[in-house]
DNA sequence: CGGATGTTGGT
DNA sequence: CCAACATCC
């Protein structure tokens, strides 16, 4: 793997300068970029550059933020500790330009990088090569992200994988196994860096700095602690985890996943002690633990598999995998939306989860499924609304992670789950949460309703509610919408989907090429525009003799943050104020304005996205009024339009939407599977996306790390 | 008891 | 979609 390097390039350049460019790879160990620079024994400028606007309507949440500014600084505290070295940190709208700068600035000769797989980085990180080689600078880029990376791992016939199972089989049966992880460097010198000022970075504003400091309470992001973090997970909760992961209290999770996202922890390394753990149970003949591994692995997997997707289909983010969910008629309505965000839904198991998101940033992944279940098929908002939320509000807020599970949710995923199968939040918190403790800790107006009515407060006797304190409609709002209702709309939506689904594919057949196809019919989801919040306006009537302690906004407010927040004992006693008010607002920084100087775009029917196809009057659903704005960069937002080259096509295209009706097929793409004739009618966005051909195509300069990873033109 | 039929879970 | 499991005659 990468780390064979070693042989080929770096070793014995004294005097060299590398830069090496952290991203989401915050740590020290098993850090395949940072590793080789140290090898050339020349000196090593440790870089990061905040650039947020890159990342459009994708800026990160709050929690995210600030887990962000506290890994940089344990970053920079081990790289000082191994050395004559810092972490050289900039702020700039462009980190191209700003790397170029500080290259040319303080005389280096190599870039190195780890590799990320998001379709904002895969774009921007191979313009970074362009221009470095242009600059004459030598680039070279890593795996540090993945198991394998995703263009090693294809089926017999050497196509890309387009389900979950098959695809992490073949990475469980690979003929070679992952890298094992690399121990830190044992010393870095950076030499001189009076060249390389470092600008102060702000991560969070007075507004936010009090919610943040409670955040401080619970987590401790840097790689150190996620190491920790590692063993006692792997020491306590994993020998119980198939039995205990059902449970929404996560005592029995990971909680790993924030230090995942920044890359303060090795997926790899994770893999291998797992493994170890799973060998030493195996032998013990501890069916259940091994199990409990097997299942673990499995999230690692999901992981590795939401950049293989994105990898693979850089709008994942945004458009649904299987061409038909293209045509389904979401409801817009920004009221839902809101009254799911504030978890006054009327649904207990939903509202406690949203309340505890609200609240801590963290939810356990189950109650993560019955949220976006219920938004996505009782609600049937726009799944890409409810992962904007998920991307403002989850301290381990991660795009393509994200995006296969609201995919996988909301059907448009070839093995995900059935969009019609409606999932019942009463048996659903009966198993999650049999004896309601999730349920009173976050909803403390339910508090002392028994457990038999718990998950469903609307069924149960007037006297059983007034002994409880609770008043349906007034102190806990009945359902927003029933279980029926949503299913009658649900089927109508559906036959609707397929209806226009069916008439797309008849225009097609009807002689007008590809091209303008369903972009003209289906506009892009697009997310609502400034919604505030409105909470203060409306607080819940809280009885007297409720189990909660008067409050401002009461519904909105949350007794304590207990266990699922954190494993520290600590009661905090969560006054939320501020949350209230810098609480991430879904709608925010939705402008995304495309970059034309940096790729040209292919725009057309932009136009046609004003068709409102998206709002339906049927059941008790009232619709608001509906702005339609065209929000998203062209390039990322319009089935039409593409990533189109420069010169020759080094800018990853984005087919045109296919007129298959096939319920199988990947919505970009004709007959059987998506990235095979996506591929073969874009050789040229092939060479980008699958970076062996890339590194063929293109020459001077770039050395080949070796024969078994096929580099990124490093 | 056994096959048809339904339900659930899984990514 | 499909396998495992339950339930029903």
């Amino acid at each position: 793997m990468s780390v064979s390097s070693s042989s080929m390039g770096g070793g014995g350049d004294a005097g060299v300068r590398t830069v090496v460019w952290f991203r989401r790879d915050l740590r020290v160990e098993d850090n395949p970029a940072l590793a080789a620079a140290a090898r050339t024994d020349g000196e090593v400028v440790p870089e990061y550059v905040w650039a947020p606007e890159e990342d459009g309507p994708y800026y990160p949440g709050r929690v995210s933020r600030w887990w962000l500014s506290q890994s940089l600084k344990h970053l920079d505290t081990s790289l000082r500790r191994l050395g004559d070295s810092k972490l050289v940190t900039r702020r700039s709208a462009d980190a191209v330009d700003a790397l170029i700068k500080l290259v040319r600035n303080n005389g280096a000769t190599q870039l190195f990088f780890n590799h990320l797989y998001d379709p904002i980085s895969l774009v921007r990180d191979h313009r970074l090569k362009e221009m470095m080689a242009a600059e004459g600078i030598i680039v070279r880029s890593f795996n540090a992200d993945l198991l394998y990376e995703p263009w090693e791992v294809v089926d017999d016939e050497g196509q890309s994988f387009t389900m979950f199972a098959p695809f992490w089989n073949r990475c469980l049966s690979m003929p070679y196994d992952p890298a094992a992880p690399l121990l830190p460097p044992k010393r870095i010198s950076s030499g001189d860096l009076s060249m390389c000022p470092s600008d102060d970075l702000i991560f969070e504003d007075d507004s936010e700095r009090g919610s943040n400091a409670l955040l401080a309470r619970a987590w401790s992001p840097g790689w150190q602690n996620a190491d920790k973090a590692l063993t006692a997970f792997l020491n306590g909760p994993l020998i119980h985890y198939s039995v205990n992961r059902k449970k929404a209290d996560s005592a029995s999770t990971s909680l790993l996943s924030p230090y995942l996202h920044f890359g303060e922890l090795s997926a790899r390394k994770v893999f291998h002690l797992v493994r170890m753990k799973q060998l030493v149970w195996s032998n013990e003949g501890n069916r259940a633990a091994e199990e409990s591994c097997t299942l673990f692995l499995r999230s690692i997997g999901l992981r590795e598999y939401s950049r293989y997707l994105s990898f693979n289909h850089p709008c994942s983010h945004e458009k649904p995998l299987l061409a038909h969910l293209r045509f389904f008629p979401w409801v817009i309505n920004e009221c839902y939306f809101k009254i799911w965000r504030q978890g006054r839904t009327g649904y207990p198991l939903v509202d406690a989860g949203m309340r505890e998101l609200w609240a801590t940033g963290w939810l356990h992944d189950r109650i993560r499924v019955v949220v976006s279940s219920f938004f996505v098929k009782v609600l049937q908002l726009p799944w890409q609304w409810g992962m904007k939320y998920f991307w403002d509000t989850l301290l381990d807020a991660d795009l393509e992670s994200d995006a296969l599970g609201w995919q996988y949710i909301s059907g448009s995923l070839p093995d995900g789950r059935e969009l019609d199968r409606i999932d019942n939040p009463q048996l659903e918190g009966y198993k999650f949460d049999p004896h309601g403790e999730y349920v009173r800790r976050w909803l403390p107006e339910l508090a002392r309703l028994p457990t038999e009515w718990i998950h469903h407060p609307w069924d149960a006797p007037a006297s059983v509610l007034q002994a409880a304190g609770v008043e349906l409609g007034s102190n806990y709002p009945l359902p927003i919408v029933g279980l029926d209702a949503a299913n009658a709309r649900l089927q109508e939506a559906l036959s609707e989907m397929w209806q226009l689904e069916a008439a797309s594919r008849a225009a097609m057949d009807n002689g007008m090429e590809e091209g303008l196809g369903d972009s003209s019919e289906v506009p892009p989801i697009e997310f609502p525009r400034e919604l505030q919040m409105e909470v203060d306006r409306e607080p819940a009537r809280v009885t007297a003799n409720v189990l909660t302690t008067a409050r401002r906004r009461e519904d909105q407010m949350v007794p304590t943050m207990t266990s699922s927040l954190h494993r520290a004992e600590t009661e905090i006693s969560a006054d939320l104020g501020n949350s209230v008010d810098s609480r991430a607002e879904v709608p925010s920084h939705v402008h995304f304005e495309p970059r034309t100087e940096r790729e040209e775009i292919v725009h057309t029917n932009a136009g046609n996205a004003a068709r409102t196809n998206g709002i339906h009057e049927h059941n008790n659903f009232q619709l608001p009024q509906h702005r339609m704005r065209n929000v998203l960069a062209p390039s990322v937002s319009e089935a039409s339009s593409g990533w189109t080259g420069r010169e020759g096509g080094v800018v990853p295209v984005w087919s045109p939407p296919a007129a298959s009706g096939h319920s199988e097929t990947f919505a970009s793409d004709e007959a059987d599977i998506s990235s095979r004739s996506y591929l073969d009618r874009h050789p040229q966005s092939h060479r980008l996306m699958n970076w062996s051909q890339l590194s063929q195509s293109l020459t001077t300069g770039w050395e080949v790390e070796n024969s078994v990873q096929p580099n990124l033109i490093g």
